[in-house]
DNA sequence: CCTTGACATTAACGTTACGTCAGGGTTTAT
DNA sequence: ATAAACCCTGACGTAACGTTAATGTCAAGG
């Protein structure tokens, strides 16, 4: 018979968690003292690993106590079941991994940018930078080429080249009220889809993938943020709204 | 101005979710009305958005409260210890998804086993089963010699090496008490090495790896847990100890 | 026998981020 | 005027214990 404490050792665990697995009705000692001690004899041991074994899955405890002492067969299918909810966990906290990855360079880009004194948002370097992702994300051909056209630019072109691109997106704010599918919208798109010539020509599924990426980026939703919460979901609204009038005419 | 509601639905949270943020401070209201009600304007919106990415990051709220308005280097710092982390958590959960599932294929050999009324623990199809995964775990070779070796033995003389090798285990545990170094527990692993020899013959490398396999796959270290809670812990040790003396020889 | 230290007990609050009533005002539309 | 829809403030519930707090028990030594 062992004493709260001699079992916790031996299981390393507190006395406190044989405590509540005792309240909760999932490990009860096998017997106790007049004194309200609790003793557990080698039956427990067993149960306690077999519980420690589940918690180490993340099983919550109430499924554990469920689990004990079933089946085979319904065990089996709780831990398929386990397996699942582990496999989307993984893909969550892989997405969130590249996120965060993303959010650190968009940081460490703006950081250089205020440095180097360069009007926010889409700095040179960030330029570049967002090139080696995005050649992975979208095709490697067209921003390679993007980026030569952009190099090319004088600085007070591009200076240029960006306060039209705000404008733009001034615009797009200002006709929101009207709907993404209002003719105002339409025509700011259509205003966008020219100004994005200066980078280069993006066909109709190319313009979707931006208005896209406008939303998943963190750093291209940032900048958006800034000028207006709704903007870049506003966009993606309306580029689909343009690409399908395109299409099916 | 928005009401909660509102905002709540802008920004795809519940009311209740605003009215806590309110009361921890997080996200306080623009204005408050004589009658109570919250009011938020844009900048709130822009504020819950921000909140809102960290939320997605698996940031807890008091940390977004600490990094909310702070410069983007402590920012910065902040995402690469939360990615660490979110590393960490990955690691863990692709272990957690391999223990599932080597427990899994453990329970489905169980059950076979008990279809076949072969002797618990060690089925023949336990064997290839394990097999396929311990040829990437361990050696290939040795391994599949082990096989061959274990399927040329006749059914009396396999359930003769089991039952020996029960008998190994049943010594283990009776020499626990007097310590993994003990001169007794020594003799045991030798012993047990000898036992070995009719699967393969491991070197002293390779006999760690053995005993470590009893502690880390869970379907050794169920049948171990069986006989002793401790068993496979000990054993672990008490090669561990042999192969240093062996080694300092 | 008494004290001391190590151990045991129960009770109850703290933690996280809200969900979910409950009870009761306010606003808005009909 | 009245109902629908919305607002408010509590306050309990959740998961799995950690952490005091107040108090009882046991074994050993003086």
């Amino acid at each position: 018979m062992f004493t709260v404490k001699q079992l916790s050792q031996m299981a390393g665990v507190t006395p406190r968690t044989l405590h509540h697995y005792d309240d909760i009705g999932l490990l009860k000692p096998s017997q106790v003292g007049d004194n309200g001690y609790r003793y557990y004899g080698e039956e427990a041991l067993l149960k306690l690993q077999q519980i420690m074994f589940y918690r180490e899955l993340d099983f919550p405890l109430d499924e554990i106590k469920k689990l004990m002492g079933r089946r085979d067969f319904d065990v089996l299918k709780a831990l398929e079941t386990h397996k699942e909810s582990l496999s989307r966990q993984m893909e969550r906290t892989k997405r969130l991994l590249v996120t965060v990855d993303n959010t650190i360079q968009y940081i460490k880009g703006e950081n250089t940018m205020s440095e180097k004194g360069l009007f926010e948002g889409f700095s040179e370097e960030e330029q570049e930078k967002y090139a080696l992702e995005a050649e992975q994300l979208y095709d490697p051909e067209t921003v390679r080429e993007s980026n030569r056209k952009w190099k090319a630019y004088s600085a007070a072109k591009k200076e240029a080249i960006m306060a039209e691109g705000k404008q733009v997106y001034q615009d797009m704010i200002a006709v929101m009220p009207k709907g993404a599918d209002s003719a105002e919208a339409q025509a700011v798109v259509e205003h966008w889809r020219k100004h994005m010539d200066y980078f280069w020509t993006p066909n109709l599924g190319q313009l979707l993938d931006l208005a896209n990426g406008y939303n998943d980026d963190p750093r291209f939703k940032a900048n958006f943020d800034k000028m207006h919460p709704k903007l870049a979901e506003f966009m993606r609204e309306a580029v689909k709204v343009y690409v399908g009038k395109k299409r099916s005419k």
